[in-house]
DNA sequence: CTAGGGTTAG
């Protein structure tokens, strides 16, 4: 190449380089990329418009704004500002470097850029990156006053604006528009749609767009499997997971991190198993993303052996890897492992965000590592200068909440810079049951109400406190409030995995097609019990409708158990997936039943499980 | 200029 570079014309002398700089860029080696400009410039060989592009595309990347206004230099010097490429590669340079204001800059102060559609485009989507929606918005506005073509990279570019709840009504309204424009038919489209819905919770209209798509690509597939993963319908996940195979589609990273994710909220661990092993066969194992995902199902399905076993196989760890691990840790009380692993992540030059700290500090709230929690806590601000949100009083609420010591948890909440949530006051009534402090209850359910009105959870425990302080009054005015305000506890839900399959079961359901013979294994099992260990002690099946509440029909979990006894070969394990806080009466009928069948009963904590986010789903909070 | 991704108590 050096030989050529001396014999031709400047111009002409420029072309191998940037042939170089394109294929760099191409397969995203920036710094490459970038090393090449300085060598360029040593052999005397002059960068061109078709230079700056790659370069410019490569600081973009890399997030150096500062190198690529260097470029800009270079660039108005050159006199080749006016080229469509270069001139969307510095807004486009700028937008990723944080810099909106160049960026409108650049657009400006160039006359012929004003008609362009990729100059818009570029700015549109600069904008909605930084996350200055509206003034994206009005740039569209301006586009069609202009008669600027808008193209469907505008839509690519301008759907993601909508992309919380608030602005579904915008985002519906741009979907209206689009129709007009005939972009309703483009794939790239309405998969940026199928997502907008998603994200903005409006599940049912992002599978009907999904459901009438003629075509569907690869990523209309992800947009649908991370959507319903985001939303936490971890079952439909599974299932649309099926279909892709089904359909001949096959998954790629992208789609295993979605998946993985619904195996960690189901419990669901021999799926993810066989993603791992999907993984392993499809060369996808360095990827990141993947593995941090692989952890954290393991951890969350409590086989933290093979979560530390992909923390260890991982060649970088980020940030998110060591959080993942972590939080496994902690959820499973292995406090000092986790205080342990934040150290050494510490030490090993990575700094932790607010994530991380949340973590930490349930990590030692529930293993009761009081003082250094409290010490983790001034950490935040004095090294890390982070300011603690109520995520993070409400973990320390619970921390000093859980060692009794009420007193100081409620000075914190009131020393409070910013205004506290409702998970703050949950906190600290949380505490309170654990502590029988009938009279703080009161004052944090006062509280909590007034910001959380709906959320039952918090009227049945307050409703328990009561109960076990055995002021029956009090249990009777809050189920007259509940009675009030037409509230109603959420049914808990357990589930078994089978053969890959999840079969959920609420209270008294009756809806699976084995219902029969599972009711009639149930009533064996409970005989086989009576016969043996005489009648359970507490039993509170079948209690109807006294003043007008429904009570616990059959356990959820029990109704786990007989199916999976009903389902399953002999030594296979049955794996029962709750939430942890399975009341005195299943725990008997577990203990039991074990005795009894000579196979084992595992009982997972799925409390992750989103349907239940408002209320926890432990049936002795059932009425 | 350009659609899909991992970590967050109770």
């Amino acid at each position: 190449m050096k030989n050529h570079c001396k014999s031709k014309s400047m111009n002409a002398l420029s072309t191998p380089w940037n042939t170089q700089l394109r294929e760099l860029a191409k397969r995203c080696q920036f710094l490459q990329a970038l090393s090449l400009y300085p060598q360029m410039l040593r052999h005397g060989d002059r960068p061109n418009a078709f230079t700056f592009p790659f370069a410019l595309k490569s600081c973009a990347a890399l997030s150096l704004p500062i190198l690529g206004s260097q470029f800009h230099g270079q660039i108005t010097k050159v006199g080749c500002v006016f080229e469509p490429f270069v001139q969307t590669g510095l807004i486009s340079m700028y937008c990723k470097g944080s810099l909106v204001d160049n960026a409108r800059k650049v657009f400006e102060e160039n006359f012929h850029s004003r008609k362009l559609t990729v100059c818009y485009n570029a700015l549109v989507s600069g904008y909605v990156s930084n996350s200055k929606c509206s003034e994206a918005v009005l740039l569209f506005r301006q586009m069609n006053e202009e008669g600027v073509p808008v193209n469907s990279v505008t839509l690519l570019g301008l759907i993601p604006a909508c992309v919380s709840p608030i602005n579904l009504e915008l985002g519906s309204s741009l979907h209206c528009s689009t129709l007009k424009y005939g972009f309703d038919s483009d794939v790239s489209v309405v998969n940026c749609f199928i997502t907008m819905y998603m994200k903005c919770g409006s599940v049912n209209y992002a599978q009907k767009l999904f459901d009438e798509m003629p075509v569907k690509g690869l990523i209309s597939w992800n947009a649908m499997v991370s959507g319903y993963a985001q939303n936490g319908l971890a079952t439909n996940v599974l299932e649309l997971y099926r279909n892709m195979d089904m359909n001949g589609v096959h998954p790629d990273p992208v789609t295993l991190v979605g998946v993985l994710s619904s195996c960690a909220n189901l419990g669901a661990q021999s799926v993810g198993h066989e993603v791992e092993f999907k993984i392993q066969a499809s060369g996808f194992t360095s990827n990141p993303f993947l593995n941090n995902a692989l952890i954290n199902m393991y951890a969350r399905c409590g086989n933290l052996t093979k979560a530390q076993a992909v923390f260890d196989g991982m060649p970088e760890r980020t940030l998110v890897s060591w959080t993942a691990i972590i939080g496994g840790y902690g959820m499973h009380g292995h406090g000092e492992i986790a205080v342990q692993l934040f150290k050494e992540m510490i030490r090993s030059g990575i700094e932790p965000d607010g994530t991380a700290f949340v973590c930490v500090l349930s990590a030692c709230s529930h293993a009761g590592l009081t003082d250094q929690g409290l010490e983790y806590f001034k950490m935040m601000k004095r090294n890390y200068q982070l300011e603690p949100g109520p995520e993070h009083y409400s973990c320390m609420v619970d921390l000093l909440g859980r060692a009794g010591r009420l007193k100081e948890a409620q000075t914190l909440i009131e020393s409070m810079p910013i205004k506290p949530d409702g998970a703050v006051w949950g906190a600290l009534l949380g505490a309170c049951k654990i502590h029988k402090n009938v009279e703080l209850a009161e004052l944090a359910f006062e509280r909590v109400i007034e910001l959380e009105p709906e959320n039952i959870g918090y009227y049945v425990l307050l409703s328990n406190i009561y109960s076990n302080a055995n002021n029956s009054k009090g249990v009777l005015r809050i189920r007259i409030m509940m009675k009030e305000k037409k509230l109603k506890k959420d049914p808990g839900c357990s589930y078994v995995e089978l053969k890959g399959r999840v079969h959920p079961f609420i209270v008294g359901d009756r809806n699976h097609l084995q219902s029969d013979e599972i009711y009639r294994v149930l009533e064996e099992l409970e005989a086989i019990i009576m016969q043996e260990f005489g009648k359970p002690e507490k039993d509170n099946r079948e209690e109807s409708n006294k003043d007008g509440f429904t009570r616990v029909g059959v356990h959820s979990e029990k109704l786990a158990v007989a199916f999976g006894l009903l389902n399953t070969t002999t030594g296979a394990e049955v794996v029962i997936i709750k939430n942890l806080r399975i009341c005195e009466d299943c725990h008997l009928f577990f203990k039991m039943v074990s005795k009894i069948v000579h196979r084992q009963l595992t009982v997972r904590d799925a409390t992750r499980f989103h349907h239940f986010r408002n209320g926890s789903c432990s049936c002795k909070d059932y009425w």
